[in-house]
DNA sequence: CGGAATCCGTGACGATACTG
DNA sequence: CAGTATCGTCACGGATTCCG
């Protein structure tokens, strides 16, 4: 499997000393590509934040999949967290320098969505609908 | 819900105005994120390709998933499927300019990985293993 | 050959409740 | 305030089978 997969990333000019590399990909592309982690990266971009205060911005996240996005972000070293000891607890939640530069290239694919939707939705909307129906 | 997303593409840089832009990149970031559309997309960049062709360079792939992948990114409009009405049958894909140029964007994060690879996973690494025990 | 249809296991996700 | 624990749902993905 590994050389197989090892020739896609070199046809996509990937050079071709790591086998893994693919896996990771993958993995890096499945953690930006799931329903929270860009909303959470770009809301961090501002600033640190507390984990009540992204919880209120990001709207629709559930405390369990905020809590969950913020650990693997942290454990990837995208994200640091900051507990201070103290009544009432606060935690801070900041980009790091890692983190912000994943965020950039997302922020290009972000861009190029944007610069693209009206295009994807027409083709969609082509080829869902097909030729219009003659009543 | 929307008002607030809006403001997550804006603290992004992202103009304003559309307020659905925040569903459609998640929806473009979580094909992009998903399995097999990376590896199919890396494929497809060397040349048009049939079906079976590419369910062998692919491995790994169920017919099942790489035929729903590319009848999403047909619909996009990131691929071009050409059937040719032979004797067995032959169908071709093909990467659209479209497909092209977000190939290009996800290029672009692809070598982010690999530039960043050796550091993620040493932070996972520590991550996971907190400080080495003591036998 | 190029799929679509079916069945099925796994785990991602959300809602809720509870804890330090 | 900042999570963890538990549970239920359901969509994703794989294996297999059937069709044009």
């Amino acid at each position: 499997m590994g050389s197989a997969l090892r020739s896609q990333l070199e046809a996509a000019g990937v050079s071709p000393e790591c086998a893994s590399t693919i896996e990771l990909v993958r993995d890096v592309l499945a953690r930006v590509g799931d329903k929270w982690t860009v909303l959470v990266v770009i809301t961090l971009a501002d600033g640190p934040l507390r984990f009540t205060t992204l919880h209120g911005r990001i709207a629709g996240v559930s405390q369990r999949m905020l809590s969950q996005t913020l650990r693997s972000l942290t454990r990837d070293g995208l994200v640091t967290r900051t507990a201070y000891a103290e009544v009432p607890p606060r935690v801070e939640y900041e980009l790091t320098p890692l983190g912000r530069s994943l965020s950039d290239s997302v922020t290009h694919v972000v861009h190029w969505v944007q610069d693209h939707q009206a295009e994807i939705v027409r083709n969609r909307q082509e080829f869902d609908g097909g030729d219009l129906p003659t009543p």
